[in-house]
DNA sequence: CGCTTTTGACCTGCGC
DNA sequence: GCGCAGGTCAAAAGCG
């Protein structure tokens, strides 16, 4: 990421600064004056490893979104009819499986968009042919295509766990990257039913089928997303950033149009800090950070308070 | 035997 | 109306 973002945003974790060697660098206003135990601080220390680390996490997907746009933005010209149409649920970057088994992080990171298609990004073995994208519903495969502009050809499912219903979905490997299979979901996959709420044509009206085992994959990261929405789970503490969020999506939207690099990041990262500095535990948390930083000073002790953390920090 | 996959034919929508 | 490209159908084949 670059520079100009980790200064301006206002929860910017600067990743390349200084670890905290011991508890003495927390200044002792925090201590006194914020009411906080030693044992707490212990937690809210490791809490700010994680955020720092979820944070060189979230940079690297932030990249991925801005990759992405890009190879978006430079083929959307001389593109056919249909291809033209899709163009308006094509607006946000993918997040992709670095690490298969980071739990802590979404396994797929769907680009949405229209109120219900939904795209999923997922990084598999290019020397797999398959195009089996596992999201713990039962599809039936109908129709395999090949389109004009991918090689690779495009499968068509159907939801076959239920009898009627309506969902679909299309997987093709990506044009740019044959490490990528792209899944498109036509229709929201509901997985709580809700009786009040969920009874559009286009759902699926029922609970997804148990996980397969032999996936190896826990079932929140084995199932279908229904909603564009990117967490980080930070000890409990959970930010969230909801891209089906108007105020945010018309952010992100005017960022595209003014193509300005790293706008997009920004205002995900801006975001995701907002909904962070919404949680107690990490606004104690940063309070001591923002402490330390600011006595910067204080002599470093090396005594048994010795604990595994970093203040990072920077505001 | 029942379910899924394969695959060529057919349908549909759009631009010219 | 014609041609093109994407999407769907359905019979045949495959598989456990």
């Amino acid at each position: 990421m670059d520079k100009s973002l980790a200064g301006s945003s206002p929860l910017a974790i600067d990743l390349n600064s200084n670890p905290i060697h011991n508890l003495t660098e927390i200044p002792d206003f925090v201590h006194g004056k914020e009411s906080l135990p030693k044992d707490e601080l212990h937690e809210l220390i490791q809490e700010l490893n994680q955020v720092k680390s979820q944070n060189k996490r979230l940079t690297d997907m932030l990249n991925i979104v801005h990759k992405d746009y890009e190879y978006i933005r430079q083929n959307s010209s001389g593109e056919t009819r249909k291809r033209k149409a899709e163009e308006d649920i094509q607006n946000v970057g993918h997040f992709l499986e670095h690490n298969p088994s980071d739990r802590s992080c979404c396994h797929e990171w769907p680009k949405v968009v229209k109120s219900n298609i939904s795209r999923s990004y997922v990084r598999v073995d290019p020397s797999d042919v398959s195009l089996v994208v596992r999201d713990g519903y039962q599809w039936r495969k109908y129709g395999q295509k090949v389109t004009r502009d991918n090689p690779s050809p495009r499968a068509y499912y159907k939801c076959s766990f239920a009898p009627a219903c309506p969902v679909k979905k299309k997987v093709q490997r990506s044009a740019n990257d044959p490490s990528i299979v792209v899944a498109t979901y036509e229709g929201h996959h509901l997985h709580h039913l809700d009786d009040n709420h969920h009874h559009h044509d286009d759902n699926h009206h029922h609970h997804p089928p148990p996980a397969d085992i032999s996936s190896g994959a826990p079932p929140e990261a084995a199932r279908a997303p229904s909603s564009c929405q990117i967490s980080v789970d930070c000890s409990g503490s959970t930010a969230s950033l909801d891209l089906s969020d108007p105020l945010t999506w018309t952010k992100i939207q005017k960022a595209i149009a003014t193509t300005e690099n790293g706008e997009i990041q920004q205002i995900l990262v801006e975001q995701l800090a907002s909904s962070l500095s919404r949680n107690r535990g990490f606004t104690a948390a940063l309070a001591a950070a923002i402490s330390s930083r600011i006595l910067d000073d204080v002599p470093e002790n090396d005594d048994d308070d010795i604990v595994s953390n970093s203040k990072g920090f920077s505001v």
